[in-house]
DNA sequence: TAACGTTGTCAAAAATCCTAAACACATGGA
DNA sequence: TCCATGTGTTTAGGATTTTTGACAACGTTA
């Protein structure tokens, strides 16, 4: 029931939702009327909030994507807002002077990945405290080098170079250039 | 996504859902009318299938009762699977070999929870004014015996058997035997 | 038994939605 | 430039839903 509340202004505007939903899946209002066996008036006119469709009706649109009446109420369809973001927009973390983070994304519970853009400083070093956590991370060099220890292995990336690895076997970053190392990395779950 | 598929036929008889849902929330065709502000007629329209009612009205409907579009979709109201269990259907789960834990319900992650020991005396009674409230519970007889509301079904529980459910939907608890009634009962968010 | 209140249903009128056909605008080629 | 194509929008009218107001069926109580 915490869901019904949570969800309740999704049903004030259903005409915005269809919308986001049917440019989610690459439909014209031409082509979903008739996938759907409407007329693309209909879907104009529901998209405008210009008139509440019958459940018969919003069904059957649906069906042309397709999309289940419970998914379309349900689902957390994400705004724009939450898929583009210029690289000032990214949020900062502090974790070390030496390293800087920066994560895509606004910060919200439930997500399954965290992406990040870190920057080493020549000689920044996670410690010999190695790094353990839940999940499982991977990334890719974009500039300098970093030398990257899993477990008891260890290779020095160049900028192209990635890791995959599970994140409950120890790990560690350091950067043994002399220039910084840019990289981007993805936690899953994240981990902070 | 997969939801879809699944839910695809509750899409085809919203009717006889919203005959269902009203009368668990033990209400009348003319009180929910009042309460959603239309007529007793159009809602018997609507659970007849002679008409599909628009997505503003249902809304009006359901914020009657209240319920959420996308719980009205969502939930299964229907299946008595997921209510209740019998002794057998207990998982158990092995947490400490001094400890025997039978988990009760399908395993979701997600839930906090708050387990109890109740005693109901013979004749003890919640009382018909049904209770509902935020949250989830489930319970397991200990001994004696039971009989438990949920929403329209009732079913007298004995020692080893279990039931879990929404708390949202009204509920009642009633010892109709000559013996005390004890169980291990657990809510989620707590209740109190 | 009769009076009363409550239930769900139904028919016609009022309100709303959906369709068909056109409109305005933008884009890309010939 | 001009045309063809594709997009979303608008409008009038037919189709559907909702309201209004009444009906019959079922209990309860005097």
């Amino acid at each position: 029931m915490s869901a019904a509340t949570r969800n309740e202004d999704m049903s004030d505007d259903i005409g915005t939702r269809l919308k986001l939903v049917r440019q989610i899946f690459g439909l014209t209002q031409r082509e979903l009327a008739r996938r759907a066996g409407v007329t693309n008036g209909a879907i104009s006119l529901i998209e405008q909030n210009r008139v509440s469709p019958s459940i018969s009706s919003l069904k059957k649109i649906l069906d042309g994507i397709p999309l289940s009446l419970a998914d379309f109420f349900t689902l957390n369809f994400t705004s724009s807002d939450n898929v583009f973001f210029t690289a000032d927009e990214l949020t900062e973390i502090v974790y070390d002077p030496a390293i800087s983070m920066r994560m895509v994304g606004r910060k919200v519970k439930g997500r399954m990945l965290q992406m990040l853009r870190e920057t080493y400083q020549p000689g920044a070093d996670t410690g010999d405290a190695m790094l353990r956590h839940e999940g499982e991370e991977c990334g890719i060099i974009v500039s300098g080098c970093l030398a990257v220890t899993v477990g008891v292995e260890e290779k020095v990336l160049q900028p192209g170079d990635a890791y995959y690895f599970r994140s409950d076997i120890p790990h560690r970053f350091r950067n043994p250039g002399t220039e910084p190392c840019v990289l981007i990395s993805a936690n899953s779950p994240p981990s902070f």
